[in-house]
DNA sequence: AGATCGCCTGAATAGGTGTTCAGTTCTTGA
DNA sequence: TCAAGAACTGAACACCTATTCAGGCGATCT
């Protein structure tokens, strides 16, 4: 054999691969998933339409890795904001404050991800990306509850609930219009926060504080960027 | 001319509009919104695929005139349960429970008519929908903020929260699995409307009793049918 | 009964997009 | 430089379902 993949194709392919998957989550952010086809894709990232099918075996694998590398993203995001809370009720509203700013910051993507309707099917992936951040939230929930702070509850069933409350308040086709003014983005990832919180059992005075505290951060992260 | 509409032909006609639309409505409730497809509605419905088209302009009509009636029928299930009770409170509650019960009723369909992927567009329609079951939960907490029962708060946002939480705990990728157990389903209700009534300020203790209340008519109903 | 008109039928059509594959280009090691 | 094999190309294909329409059928009124 005259021909071994050497270090240098190797690294092109990568490269490849992640141009492809970078180039679908460009179209996803400004078309939504409509946007995620084939063809406009590989004339993104540089290559034909075939050449996407060295990579991924079909459009289902591919939107299914965007959905999943995007949740790993939203993941980390909310680990990171939580645990550098400095309790469990703190840790909590961080981590709610944070999957709100994310959601607004790229409403298009993440409508797409969560709900908006695909030619294929990626139930799998959605829900694989659904359990992870709401178990993520769920354990914080837990975690509040063990310290006393809140009611012992379903925590799955009310980590679930929340994000669905998120999501549905924020990118949901109710969602309020002007949300590009940070003025009104800010008050908008607050209100649900308080909902949020209120919604687990925690007190609406003490809510209230959670909120100013937590949003701190994350809006400052997101304005600035 | 020799020919006219005849009372009897005008019957005839819209008895198979109806028939069409309850086709549509009973595919959707069986199979999901891929299910409503031309040919098998009319087949359903006992007609040729073209004379779907006598009735409707399209499938995007036909999808969204069902949607538009599933939400009517919706509508008026909320407004009996909320101007049965009591007070504002109670009947914010009862809004609530009814329409947990409603979607666990018919989980397939809720999902199809609120966000399952369609080939068509049906935007409007589901927007459409989705405004006016929100509005008149908008409007109870409204009454309930007014009476003093509740912290002020933007009633609209609230609004879709509640909605967003209730129906991707309920019927969501992510929602328990063995609700066809009446007991099952029965605490998920009261689960879910219970978050949604702290969600919007409701103290605690309040809430529970509340919940309470509120679950014994449409359960019961329910679980009769 | 019969002339007339509209409703109904269902096979054929249309349109759009994921997927394939024969041919071309590039990379490698000798 | 060259043989061998891999990767890439992009036009053609396949498939699926909404939509159409020419012809048949049935209803209406005189």
């Amino acid at each position: 054999m005259v021909y071994r993949r050497t270090h240098q194709v190797v690294k092109r392919l990568a490269a490849r691969r992640s141009a492809i998957l970078a180039a679908a989550r460009d179209a996803a952010a400004e078309g939504g998933m409509t946007a995620v086809q084939i063809a406009p894709v590989a004339v993104r990232a540089n290559v034909a339409a075939g050449t996407v099918y060295r990579y991924f075996p079909s459009k289902a694998d591919l939107i299914s890795e965007l959905i999943a590398d995007v949740s790993r993203d939203e993941l980390a995001a909310i680990r990171r904001a939580a645990d550098a809370a400095p309790g469990p009720s703190s840790a909590l509203a961080a981590a709610v404050t944070t999957v709100a700013v994310h959601v607004l910051s790229q409403r298009k993507l993440a409508w797409g991800i969560l709900a908006e309707p695909v030619d294929v099917d990626v139930t799998a992936s959605r829900l694989a990306s659904r359990r992870e951040i709401a178990g993520e939230i769920a354990s914080r929930i837990d975690a509040a509850v063990r310290a006393g702070h809140l009611p012992a509850q379903d925590t799955a069933l009310a980590a679930t609930a929340l994000l669905g409350a998120l999501h549905e308040a924020l990118v949901g086709p109710l969602a309020p219009e002007n949300l590009d003014d940070p003025a009104k983005l800010r008050e908008a990832v607050q209100t649900v926060t308080l909902l949020a919180l209120r919604a687990v059992g925690v007190m609406d005075a003490r809510a209230r504080g959670l909120v100013v505290q937590a949003a701190v951060l994350p809006v400052k992260t997101l304005v600035g960027a």
